[in-house]
DNA sequence: TCCATTATTCGATGATACTGGAATAATCGT
DNA sequence: ACGATTATTCCAGTATCATCGAATAATGGA
């Protein structure tokens, strides 16, 4: 991952309401959610929804299908797996022991 | 990691000096560098820099001792463990199977 | 103590971000 | 075709952010 798709990902997430906008999507998985039960779950204005889900789209963080009248947005998992991986790359450049505690924690999560 | 503090960790690294800042300190290593070693090698003016710095230390991601003249800087790989971590627990929370690719990334880094 | 070095703090300015109300688009059912 | 539903776009207003020049602190050496 490049460095400005990284920082595009960086600061689309260092805000609270896109934060727990991705992380909503995360949690839905593959079914996904509309944007009306978005925006409903956590007390958000429609159009100011819609203003941030489409930094996090532009930031290829989620992906949309329409569904009728409603839109129904999915976390993107590729960019946040290229997210990490970027993030880690400047952890290991050089010093896999600084690494390695990252690595054990992560592990034992899944 | 709790949410607040995730926020300011990816804030504070969705910007582009600040992300030079840490890369290069993740790159330094143990030994760190000093303020003015930073600013030279980026090509930031000091009191940019220092601000920069210090919204970094805000957020627990860089450390920093004083050392005759000079202010050395640390990576604080710590809280880059919890913020990887953090991120991780919502990729994997209930579908390992989205999981799975981003470790697999991953350990062929270190 | 005085000067040079290194870095931070202060104050201001220009740019960007976040949100909200109103208007517009797209779809569905009748 | 019309109204209802769902979501986005447009446009302003406020707030926050990033950077800069100048001034201030802290240290070390003569």
């Amino acid at each position: 991952m490049e460095k400005n798709r990284t920082l595009d990902a960086l600061s689309a997430l260092g805000q609270e309401t896109r934060l727990d906008v991705f992380r909503l999507l995360v949690r839905a998985g593959p079914q996904g959610q509309a944007a009306g039960e978005i925006a409903e779950a956590l007390g958000v204005r429609p159009n100011t929804l819609s203003s941030n889900l489409n930094i996090l789209s532009v930031a290829g963080l989620v992906r949309s299908t329409r569904e009728g009248r409603s839109i129904r947005y999915f976390a993107n998992m590729e960019t946040m797996r290229d997210l990490l991986g970027f993030l880690l790359e400047d952890c290991c450049g050089g010093q896999a022991e600084l690494c390695q505690p990252v690595l054990e924690q992560i592990a034992c999560k899944c």
